[in-house]
DNA sequence: GATGAAATAGCTACAGA
DNA sequence: TCTGTAGCTATTTCATC
């Protein structure tokens, strides 16, 4: 869940590198073009793919969509300042931001805000429904700042692979 | 480029809708499976994922890495301030930013900041050569607030499909 | 890590609604 | 125009070296 826990680093190598390059990038790549591009046999390319995703290194493998042709074209963003921030606190609204799908990502912060959240919506009336669901009935919520984004340069989860 | 634009809405029925909640989710999924699953022949399932793919409503095919067990166990959000937010003015920044594999996302928003920026860093020196890379001899940028990610509740681009 | 056989998945063509 | 059936091709998978 806490993608920032300490994991011991499992050990990879430079083909190890190179085939998560390519599926991070393209994971419908076959195993055996991806051999050749690493120069390993496909078993090889298998062996090393079926590691990583059982390591958890690959930690999924999905199809990223575009929401603004789903019927979702505004992304908003908005830092949560509370009053409280110990667990007990701020369990309700952890639970109801996990449970909302139109809440892309949430982080946790230092600084001013609490929280930070990254939120697709199909209008600014669905919006103001979340938000009501999410901080209504919340006395823990000293104030939240919504900002829209207007432009999306990057938008993504790719990580470099020095 | 921009996820905002508004695209001509593609004619999805319930069908199209479902493959694409099985892919987001993994697309690793065989199409005879997914097509026991919406109730249609594995090559009615293969015609609509092609159409998905051709008409961008699938943007692109990915693993998911944890970026903690790739070196990189920081998250940073940063809030950028301008002086100017004319396009000439910039270009140099946004290329800068496109040009950066460690910023994962950039947003052009409303309200006090000009950007928001998701970053991931294998250490706060190399965030701060970053961010020096970034701001360092640009004097339009009026100031940068930077935030790091103590928790990360939620992370990931999954669209709802209602 | 490589090789080769078996199983599985993906693709194309054709016929029908 | 779309679906489903059939058959082929390619890929993945597994055992062996």
């Amino acid at each position: 869940m806490t993608q920032l826990s300490l994991t011991p680093a499992v050990a990879l190598d430079a083909f190890d590198l190179a085939i998560l390059d390519i599926l991070q990038r393209d994971n419908t790549t076959s195993q055996r073009e991806i051999a050749q591009a690493v120069h390993l046999s496909a078993p090889a390319v298998q062996r090393r793919i079926r590691r990583l995703r059982e390591s958890g290194v690959i930690r999924k493998e999905v199809a990223v969509l575009d929401a603004s042709r789903l019927g979702r074209p505004l992304i908003l963003t908005v830092e949560v300042h509370l009053h409280d921030e110990h667990p007990q606190r701020t369990a309700g609204m952890r639970a109801r931001i996990m449970a909302e799908p139109a809440i892309q990502q949430c982080y946790g912060i230092t600084g001013e805000a609490d929280y930070l959240l990254v939120i697709t919506a199909s209008s600014m009336a669905e919006y103001e429904a979340l938000t009501e669901r999410l901080f209504g009935g919340d006395d823990n919520i000293r104030r939240y700042r919504t900002s829209v984004a207007l432009t999306c340069l990057k938008m993504g989860l790719h990580v470099p692979l020095t």
